[in-house]
RNA sequence: CGGGGUGUAGCGUAGCCCGGUAUCGCGUCUGCUUUGGGAGCAGAAGGUCGUAGGUUCGAAUCCUGCCACCCCGACCA
């Protein structure tokens, strides 16, 4: 392996491509766009979806499937979603290849199809064209179906987890009865993801809304988690969109009501991706490696042995098997690496770079003690602690961990969060300390893309818990009724 | 897609200007010694020089196209 170290302060992407690449969890892949997400990079992912899946379950949502395909009819149906999306489409035109007399595969040209099909972008055209199939009436609703699944977005610009041009998501996609309804449902699924940020990710988060030029395509109202990332850029986490009537009408989806009136459905849908596991990576991880929140760490804990003789490593292994098997009955992940190839300070540096929240180390000297080393990966401190109730020592401290890492973040977001009241100031906040702005805005298109040209930021939310406040917009001077949050983001 | 850069063994690189069959480090393999923070010594293996053409007696080196990646823009979860 090789342990190239590029800091975070000397180049960030470059920082962060290493690290995705040094600690096993990712590569490009020969596609142009797309990468192979390996074993360890999918562990992760692994956890994030077991623990959504559980939290969209308790709130009464099911699993279901549908296409990877979508007829380009369906996806015209909704004008604003098909033009939103239009530019990044990968479109299939053809059903067969064949082998022509140079011997190369090609394009069966014979195979044209009829209507070319859209690999889905995102799906909500195929959904609610299955939909309309579905509801008939109010009996008939909610629908409350979320679906795991892979969509591609042919993106100029790639970057490992943040964004290629197929990733993997979630995508939930409800129908309702009632806007009220459609608009609590958005808005649990915002809380659902706030919560899992923080609490998994140990992300904090801040829940807001989207202005107009940020909106989803075909949304009548856009919510989003935003976190904020080492180097003072914003990363959108989640977005739960009310869609309104939008897709009903576009697809024609109705149902009778109790009192006998037809009404077209409404609907939300909202979303989460691998580029979760890209703001897990740039919130937390260090120059040593990366820092994994304990709650979604594929191991939780390793166990490094260490021996000089074959008699001493007998003694080690035993006690080591021993702590495994107790913390496994605490549900804890654990590696043993007992792995005789490499030494133990190899393997100190390697499961720091893979961010294994605790480690343990155990040799001669703690067998005849009846200790063990701890060492932990957020704090890098280490302490020497009996193997009695060991188990225990170790759930609480994974905890802690947890709690720490959140907190670290929390107060790094906390203190990047700058209020600024004029132009100047506002560009020389932006350059100098990055992170969110918090400022007045005269609640226009034209001034917030004017801001966007000039600075590179973006309105990134309007946060759900803003205070009215009387102002002037930080460019034009014009009245404003609250301030937003500007960043540049990923 | 626009501007700039890079592509040589698994990884990182020298060589390119000035054409003559590829350097070094890490890693890998074998053996011995090691093992509480990235081990030492000895030996060995490993290369379509991103790719497709062109120029040439001869191309990693010069020319052209393409591809990929990086940095800066535009686009975006």
């Amino acid at each position: 392996m090789a342990f190239e170290k590029v800091k975070r302060s000397e180049n960030y992407s470059e920082w962060y491509n290493n690290l995705v690449k040094n600690a096993d969890m990712a590569e490009h892949a020969d596609v142009k766009g797309c990468m192979v997400i390996k074993p360890y990079g999918y562990a992760i992912w692994e956890k994030m979806q077991a623990q959504l899946d559980k939290m969209f379950k308790k709130t009464g949502h099911v699993n279901a499937y549908f296409p990877l395909l979508i007829p380009k009819s369906f996806f015209e149906k909704e004008e604003k979603n098909a033009e939103g999306f239009a530019k990044e489409c990968a479109v299939v035109t053809h059903y067969r290849l064949k082998v022509d007399e140079n011997r190369k595969i090609v394009v069966d040209e014979d195979a044209k199809l009829e209507e070319e099909l859209i690999i889905r972008p995102t799906s909500e055209a195929i959904i609610w064209n299955t939909y309309k199939g579905w509801i008939q009436s109010y009996r008939d609703l909610p629908i409350l179906i979320n679906q795991w699944a892979n969509v591609m977005r042919w993106e100029m610009r790639t970057r490992l987890f943040l964004r290629t041009s197929e990733f993997l998501w979630q995508e939930g996609h409800t129908a309702h009865s009632t806007s009220d309804e459609a608009i609590a449902e958005t808005k649990q699924m915002l809380d659902v993801y706030a919560e899992f940020a923080e609490k998994f990710l140990a992300v904090p988060v801040i829940r807001g809304v989207k202005t107009e030029n940020e909106r989803f395509a075909g949304a009548v109202e856009t919510y989003c988690i935003e976190g904020l990332m080492q180097d003072g850029k914003a990363l959108q986490m989640g977005t739960s969109h009310f869609l309104g009537q939008n897709f009903a009408k576009a697809f024609d989806v109705k149902f009778q009501s109790k009192e006998g009136k037809l009404e077209h459905v409404w609907a939300t849908s909202w979303g989460v991706s691998t580029r979760l596991i890209g703001a897990l990576i740039m919130a937390h991880s260090d120059d040593e490696g990366l820092v994994l929140p304990p709650s979604l760490a594929p191991i939780q804990v390793v166990i490094v042995p260490i021996y000089r003789s074959d008699e001493e490593r007998q003694k080690v292994e035993a006690a080591a098997e021993q702590i495994k098997l107790k913390l496994e009955d605490l549900d804890l992940s654990v590696k043993f690496d007992n792995r005789d190839t490499y030494k133990p300070g190899y393997k100190f540096a390697e499961w720091e770079l893979k961010g294994v929240p605790v480690r343990i180390a155990i040799g001669p000297r703690d067998i005849e003690n009846g200790t063990v080393e701890l060492a932990r990966r957020d704090t890098k401190e280490k302490s020497v602690t009996s193997i009695d109730g060991i188990d225990l020592h170790i759930k609480n401290l994974l905890n802690e961990i947890q709690s720490a890492i959140y907190e670290r973040a929390k107060l790094f977001r906390d203190q990047s969060i700058h209020t600024v009241n004029s132009w100047d100031e506002f560009k020389e906040v932006l350059e100098t300390k990055g992170g969110f702005i918090s400022a007045h805005w005269d609640g226009t298109g034209e001034t917030e893309e004017k801001i966007k040209e000039l600075t590179k930021a973006t309105i990134r939310c309007i946060p759900l818990d803003n205070i009215e406040e009387e102002g002037k917009c930080v460019l034009t001077g014009n009245p404003s009724k609250q301030r937003v949050l500007f960043a540049k983001a990923y």
